[in-house]
DNA sequence: TGGTTTTTAGAGACACCCCTCTAATAATGG
DNA sequence: CCATTATTAGAGGGGTGTCTCTAAAAACCA
């Protein structure tokens, strides 16, 4: 098999999450992640084909931890425990996993999405269409019989994942922690914007 | 007098903006800024000390012409109508200014506010003393009895601010336009956080 | 043991950026 | 018209980052 590698690919992708969640995504710079891990530069071009791949891996690794646990929350039945149910994972995921979560407040853009190799491009989206489409069935099962498609889908993704994301952002940019109750703020607010009108 | 400027601070400052939108802060070099403005990097150093400066220069005249309409809507009588108009305001500011937006959609961390010079440091202070006072005075009036006042001003915010800039991220993030109907959305959504349980 | 394979190690070419510094330029005031 | 002054103009040093390439190291396998 070879020489054991020093320096394995899950390590290195760790330590350039901290690097991003730290920096942002300027900050994650083929020798920054190198001297943070202590490998020479050769050590991570010869996993990474070069920047674009490093930011992708972190990205994607941040997105998928990140949706994986919200898919499990919004197969539930009914659909406004759900709902708020999500809202309070993505605040309890982000207290949890802070440096993947401030990955995740920087935009596809900032992460230079347009220069990542094609298979990780794909990859991402397909992660998008799978929890945008468990979204949309809970925006379905949630729309007021004389309301559009179109409003409950924002009226949902904003109280499930914008307003949570925002709060996280408050509390994240700037250095300090999640407080606990932040998640109970989520899930409240969620059930505000999404209960039926009194 | 002496020999009149070719290029003027302020417009400057208004394609360091274009630049801080298309590319985010990283992208705010002196060069690139000198470029853009078909200026010689010279002529950006003679109005700005360094980079830090020009950064300052630049997120100080998104912020200030921010707030100072922000403060504007906030002044209204009636507390609930201030704040959905807040929210509303948030909307369409950025909608007519999406660049400047943009500016803001970034963290002041992302902006180096830490190597900023201490005059800028402090403008912004104070921008932001004066604005969250408004908020405090809002909130206050919308508290419910019962209700402590962190809580109250948390969730103000979170109406007032966070919520329709994470509308507006959705948006512009990704180089795409408002809608209109964003506005009617983030005013909804505030009166629904806002107002009074049933 | 000796060849094979995988990985580390790091030097070096090239590009870009920050900032300094010196000249040249073009207006104004006496 | 000349001295003054604000500004443009841009060359160049020093630093850092990306990426390539060569050599050595360290395991495995026959």
């Amino acid at each position: 098999m070879g020489r054991p590698s020093r320096f394995d690919t899950d390590a290195l992708v760790e330590t350039a999450i901290t690097v991003a969640a730290r920096g942002g995504p300027a900050a994650v710079t083929m020798v920054a992640v190198a001297r943070a891990a202590g490998a020479p530069s050769g050590s991570l071009y010869h996993r990474f084909p070069g920047r674009p791949a490093l930011l992708a891996a972190v990205r994607l690794e941040a997105l998928a931890d990140f949706q994986e646990g919200l898919r499990a929350v919004l197969a539930v039945a009914d659909p406004l425990a759900a709902a708020t149910g999500a809202a309070r994972h993505v605040v309890a995921w982000s207290r949890t996993r802070p440096d993947r979560a401030r990955v995740l407040l920087y935009s596809p853009v900032d992460f230079e999405v347009e220069r990542w190799p094609v298979a990780e491009r794909e990859r991402m989206e397909r992660g998008n269409a799978r929890s945008g489409a468990a979204l949309v069935g809970i925006a379905e099962a949630l729309r007021a019989p004389e309301e559009a498609a179109g409003p409950a889908l924002e009226r949902t993704r904003m109280a499930v994942v914008d307003l949570p994301l925002a709060l996280v952002r408050r509390h994240l940019s700037g250095g300090g922690e999640i407080p606990a109750e932040a998640e109970d703020a989520a899930a409240d607010a969620a059930y505000r914007l999404l209960a039926p009108r009194p």
